[in-house]
DNA sequence: TGAATCTTGACAAAACAAGTCGGGTATAGT
DNA sequence: ACTATACCCGACTTGTTTTGTCAAGATTCA
């Protein structure tokens, strides 16, 4: 179980925005991977889904680049998984009871409780949580 | 993110064991694959990694087949998915620090907060929890 | 207008997951 | 000893997903 390099890549350019939210000026996809060592025409993509999303704005042309749409507090790691990868789907039987004595099937019920135990996480930490430790 | 196939069967495998545990006489590949809708063949290579990690027990032969190596309430689910695909790795960092300035960086805490979070649940439960629940 | 920058979608390579297969080895029963 | 049953093991195949690359287009600033 691991996470894709989508979410990692992505993860880290929310984070790269957060810490120069504070200036309020764009940055280039090119100069946030540089700094985060991220193949520049990924990274694109990976700006495109958190684009529609509404995580960060883009501003075209010169001088443009990305800022967050929103303040750092304001956006919870779960907002940043979703956009990239979808929600997290241990398996598909959690949703959807898959054989017929679903009701409390054993393994049903573990996965479950570790998806839950992930979405605790990642819905109540925020940029602004993950910034803010930064240099303790 | 989500689990393997390899693990979300070896999974339905071990509590089938452990629903048997108490009859103690083996249960062939066969009706193990049948009554959890597994491909045999597939379950076969499961199985034998449950057994190299010493969970299972195989008896070979005629009458023979597969038993919990020991009990329900010895077997932990971080036991069996380390045994099936290995630790979890939510991503490479969190063991080897990659980036220079690994040191507290910020999506680093985050992953291995998670995976800590993953780790607690798998580690203190055991097949003998999940089975003693089914039913309710 | 021209250079900088984002936008989009098609494409490609590589890695991985899932499953199959065939030929082995051990053992119980006769 | 023979045979049927069952596990054992590794190589192979197939399909999907991940991880990118690329090129042409759209927008904006000076």
């Amino acid at each position: 179980m691991k996470l894709s390099t989508k979410t990692r890549y992505g993860m880290r350019a929310m984070i790269d925005l957060a810490l120069l939210h504070e200036f309020d000026e764009p940055t280039t996809i090119r100069e946030i991977a540089r700094r985060n060592r991220i193949p520049e025409s990924f990274l694109e993509q990976l700006l495109g889904k958190l684009r529609k999303e509404g995580l960060v704005q883009s501003i075209r042309g010169p001088q443009g680049g990305y800022i967050l749409a929103k303040e750092p507090e304001e956006i919870r790691v779960s907002d940043i998984i979703n956009s990239l990868e979808g929600p997290i789907r241990l398996a598909e039987c959690i949703e959807v009871p898959l054989c017929g004595e679903a009701r409390n099937c054993p393994s049903r019920v573990l996965w479950t409780r570790i998806r839950d135990s992930i979405d605790e996480i990642t819905q109540t930490t925020t940029l602004k949580d993950l910034i803010s430790e930064y240099g303790d």
